[in-house]
DNA sequence: CTCTTGACCCGAA
DNA sequence: CTTCGGGCCAAGA
C-alpha cells in the first residue's frame, strides 16, 4: 500500500480507538484531520498490511453497521474480532452507537 | 491535468 | 424499512 502522509494520520488515528469500541469512518477522518474523507480512509484500510498493528475491525460504517466488502468474507471475519472484545450487535447485525461509538480522542 | 474507482455519508422518495 | 442521487476525498492510470 502507500505510505502516504494521510494514509499514515489515518492508521494513527484508528490505532487511538480503545479496544471495545467502535469509530465511524467519517470519524477516522476527522481524527485523522481530514473531515470528509470518510471514502479515502476506507481505501487506506482496504489496502492494509496485516502486520501494521491497525484494528481495522474497530472501523464501521456510520449507525453501527458493518460495510466492509461485499465481495468478501471480511464482514464475518470483523464481526468475529469485535464480539471478541466484548462489542454487541442487535438482532439486525447492528451495533448500538449509544454504548461502544467512540467520538474521538475527546468525547 | 483529467477520469475512474471505492471497506463512505446523508437527505429525499 | 429500502432505493436513488448527489457530494465527498485520496490514489492510481
Amino acid at each position: 500500500m502507500s505510505d502516504t502522509q494521510f494514509s499514515r494520520r489515518v492508521r494513527k488515528a484508528v490505532r487511538s480507538i480503545p479496544e471495545g469500541r467502535v469509530a465511524s469512518y467519517g470519524i477516522v477522518a476527522d481524527v485523522a484531520g481530514h473531515p470528509g474523507a470518510a471514502r479515502a480512509v476506507g481505501a487506506v484500510l482496504s489496502a492494509l498490511d496485516p502486520d501494521q498493528g491497525v484494528p481495522w475491525w474497530r472501523v464501521v460504517g456510520s449507525g453501527g453497521r458493518i460495510t466492509t466488502s461485499r465481495l468478501r468474507h471480511t464482514a464475518q471475519v470483523q464481526r468475529s474480532l469485535l464480539e471478541d472484545e466484548g462489542v454487541e450487535f442487535d438482532r439486525d447485525g447492528r451495533i448500538p452507537w449509544r454504548r461502544f461509538g467512540w467520538e474521538g480522542p475527546d468525547g
